[in-house]
DNA sequence: GTACAATATGACCGGTCAGTCATACCACCC
DNA sequence: GGGTGGTATGACTGACCGGTCATATTGTAC
């Protein structure tokens, strides 16, 4: 972790080290990114940066932990922030989420995505209960609680469908901005959720229905949408 | 691309380069693979690398290149290779293909999603009908053809399910080998697909139930299979 | 002012990198 | 033997790397 004199910095000059840092873990992953161009962006000493952190690796971390705290504003900055959602309200915010993120921060999510390939956490193995939990585990606790309140098949393997959301989560964001950006660029730089076009939000629906046909325990298909 | 001279090694020295350099890619992405690491273990001098490659790109492609033959030689491979299956059949195999690669040839899967991850092409855009098509067009393909059939829904937004499949087919062979690692070890190290245990096929069967009930126009959803 | 600690600096070190090139080797023909 | 074209070699170059450290600067307390 970043040293007491790297806190101890006045705020725009941290803010700088860190828009460098950002920038260039955003172009090389942390196996070949340089110390003397992120020293030379932010214009401080190499010397200084060995004051604030040990090495690349500790202000990759820190960088990460920027990260997981931004990404944390965005999950709340979304609209229908109630705590009693129905299973599949839930997973669309959380997909949703992804999406925005990638849309107001590009750079984090791509350091994000070279750290999740780097690390080959894929899954750990509950001490306890010797159950298999797929990444961070939220999406392994939706689907559980989804089961119960008979929101999702019962038969669905738990853990498996967690792993697979996980990297939809992880991979479908920069498609959509794309295509995003195909109908409404506008859209793509710089404004928030409640912006986006009819497009948009039909692609992320259609996203929607297919993962809840798939997990439902009774599938409510909108017949009637795609009819019209 | 490689140079003649290149072309005229005897096999063997050539098995040894390229050996050498799957290992490397493996450990380290492009960016930061190292040329003098790769003559090392190749045991061929530095010099003799520039009479066979331009660079190390030319190099990667190369390996690429391999990489693409494998993993037809590992789709002929499988069972069932009839020309005439059915829609869902079809993509069962294709998954299958893909985890069967993952099991076979780890390090070249490795480099693939190393690969994947650092070249941006998530679609490309067909200039003649100005539709846009993921990844490969594989399954674009595959989803079109598979509503013209009747099999798949007709609701479904063909490209962006082509990009979930394509994301999912990239990113869940590692997960299920981690899950029949935890089974049978034996059979992750070696054996072929016919060898898969009852447990894993389970797995993989309820992976591609849920992508059949999401995709499908009327789902076929084994309630008799999971209720027993 | 002085004294002392915290912080900032960039020249410098040993190492590795990609890429070059003069030289050596080798197979074949005359 | 000599000549020729293809191939192999590894020492060398200049650039960049991460990391160190003696020195300089700044802040603070008195």
């Amino acid at each position: 972790m970043p040293t007491k004199t790297y806190h101890n910095l006045p705020e725009e000059k941290r803010l700088q080290i860190e828009k460098a840092a950002i920038a260039e873990f955003a172009a090389n992953p942390l196996q070949s990114a340089s110390i003397n161009a992120i020293v030379r962006d932010a214009g401080i000493a190499k010397g200084s940066f060995y004051q604030y952190f040990e090495d690349i690796g500790d202000l990759h971390a820190h960088i990460l932990s920027i990260i997981y705290q931004k990404k944390l504003e965005v999950i709340n900055s979304l609209p229908l922030g109630s705590t009693n959602l129905d299973t599949f309200r839930y997973l669309r915010r959380v997909l949703q989420a992804a999406v925005e993120f990638q849309l107001r921060h590009p750079d984090l999510a791509r350091i994000e995505r070279f750290h999740r390939l780097n690390s080959n956490h894929l899954s750990s193995v509950d001490p306890e209960t010797g159950e298999r939990i797929s990444g961070d585990g939220r999406f392994h606790a939706f689907l559980t609680q989804g089961i119960l309140h008979d929101d999702i098949a019962t038969w669905v393997d738990v853990d498996m469908a967690a792993f697979m959301l996980e990297i939809i989560e992880g991979g479908i964001a920069p498609y959509l901005v794309e295509r995003i950006d195909d109908k409404a660029p506008e859209v793509a730089s710089g404004r928030l959720s409640s912006d986006y076009d009819r497009t948009t939000q039909d692609l992320f629906d259609n996203l929607m229905d297919i993962l809840e046909a798939g997990l439902a325990r009774d599938p409510q298909i909108r017949k009637d949408f795609y009819s019209k």
